[in-house]
DNA sequence: CATATGATGGACT
DNA sequence: GTCCATCATATGG
């Protein structure tokens, strides 16, 4: 059993299971928290990306099921975990079960356990600790390990929290580090924020 | 501030 | 062997 980690107002299932350039931008704004032993490490999502399924080049779906991909076609709600050049990226998958997709969460704004941030991404400057894909998995403790969990459950050692929500302008732009991008903007981020990656 | 380059581990052909 | 949904460092302005 998991402490609380404050919030615990999380989105549902339901939210996820919608269209995910939408869920990649309506995300924006909430929290996100990390659980390991009794460390807590959360923070204020600001940078996303939306994938689908083979019909996006880009996508790791774009080849069917495979090891990686296989999991967008799963229950929305639950993380996707997986290693590109030695980090780990972390996704949430979305649409309706049997329909693939995922959001890349790409930047946090570190609110909680940055001490603990700061030792495991071995920088001082705030800016490094979560100001990209591989970074804020760094800086939160995920791994490979919490494949699978629902961040839609309280329960969970990964969970997402509604934010009493600032207002804030949604920017977009093609997709970062992709090699065959669409026409269509697919990341989305909060406009004006210093922690987007780099 | 900007751009360039090398290291990195695993999945896949 | 090739291809990355990346990052840290180095160099130049």
């Amino acid at each position: 059993m998991f402490l609380k980690m404050g919030g615990e107002d999380l989105l549902p299932r339901l939210f996820y299971r919608k269209d995910t350039k939408l869920v990649a931008k309506k995300i924006l704004g909430n929290i996100l928290f990390h659980q390991t032993n009794n460390e807590i490490t959360a923070g204020k999502i600001v940078e996303t990306e939306a994938y689908y399924g083979p019909e996006d080049p880009a996508s790791r779906a774009a080849n069917g099921k495979t090891k990686i991909s296989k999991p967008m076609w799963g229950t929305p709600g639950t993380t996707l975990v997986y290693m590109v050049h030695s980090y780990w990226l972390f996704n949430i998958v979305t649409e309706k079960e049997g329909t693939p997709g995922a959001v890349l969460i790409r930047a946090l704004e570190p609110l909680k356990g940055i001490t603990m941030m700061k030792n495991r991404r071995r920088k001082e400057k705030i800016h490094e600790l979560c100001s990209g894909p591989g970074k804020l998995t760094e800086a939160l403790g995920i791994t490979q390990q919490i494949a699978g969990e629902a961040v839609t459950d309280p329960d969970s050692p990964i969970i997402v929290s509604q934010s009493s929500n600032d207002s804030f302008e949604i920017g977009s732009t093609h997709r970062i580090g992709v090699s065959q991008d669409v026409a269509e903007k697919r990341r989305f981020y909060i406009k004006g924020n210093p922690h987007l990656s780099r």
